[in-house]
DNA sequence: CAACAACCTGGACTGCACTCCAGGTCAACC
DNA sequence: GGTTGACCTGGAGTGCAGTCCAGGTTGTTG
């Protein structure tokens, strides 16, 4: 539903993906059906703006390009791949809370260590 | 104050980084003060194998090799360098939260597109 | 003492996810 | 109509963090 179309420039800027990486995960397979003006330069929809930003977000979690493609590929052959697509994104959410639970450990040994330095506050000049 | 000597492959064992990256890291400079057996193999002792579980905790919750050869190089400086180390470990800490929320947010989408897949069960095969 | 495993060194290689480049096209403005 | 800037393509290059390899030494075991 969405007529906005956004060149290449205004779409690094709205997702903060460079123009490059967008051209990269077309590539990969990972955004398809870009429109093009007649010049042949690429117009992005909000659509692609709002899966740009979930691709970031897995990403950003750790979800590789490999996989990120497969999720892709099955959302393109059709609905009898929900199955698979569900469970990738489960497999995913656990990863993300394992990484959750470690991370919450870091903070306590990052606690624990700065607990030996010297209380007093330093500015910093 | 600790007399274990543990081989190489005791150490990887131990704490889960393979021979070569512990190699690796002591070629980086975050670990140093590695003990050698008369043959010139690496003994290496509990404080080494506590400290390198340090060292994969920050890496993995994304502090480079660069910035922990700077947090080893201040601690073999001296106590002047206190600060800085602080510092360092504060930053990341900041980083780590961030990356929680992060995730968080992480966890917010996958649900949400959970949500729009078929609600049944399915028992995989 | 032969052979085998574990280790040593310096350096080359790998995989991932971008990022950059050359050479060319398109649109707009002067 | 020439120049400027945004964009195009295919392919090469980058940086990080390991990982692997060749050629050699040590030390244990039959």
């Amino acid at each position: 539903m969405s007529t906005t179309e956004l060149t290449p420039a205004e779409m690094a800027e709205r997702t903060g993906v460079s123009i490059d990486t967008l051209r990269y995960y077309e590539r990969e397979g990972l955004l398809s059906n870009v429109a093009r003006a007649d010049s042949g330069h690429r117009r992005y929809s909000d659509d692609d703006a709002l899966w740009v930003e979930v691709l970031r977000c897995l990403r950003d979690t750790g979800m590789t390009i490999e996989q990120l493609r497969r999720y892709c590929d099955l959302g393109a052959q059709g609905d009898y791949t929900e199955p698979e697509r569900r469970r990738i994104l489960t497999d995913h959410r656990a990863l993300v809370e394992a990484q959750i639970e470690e991370r919450h450990i870091a903070l306590a040994l990052i606690d624990h260590k700065l607990s030996f330095y010297s209380n007093d506050e330093e500015e910093s000049g």
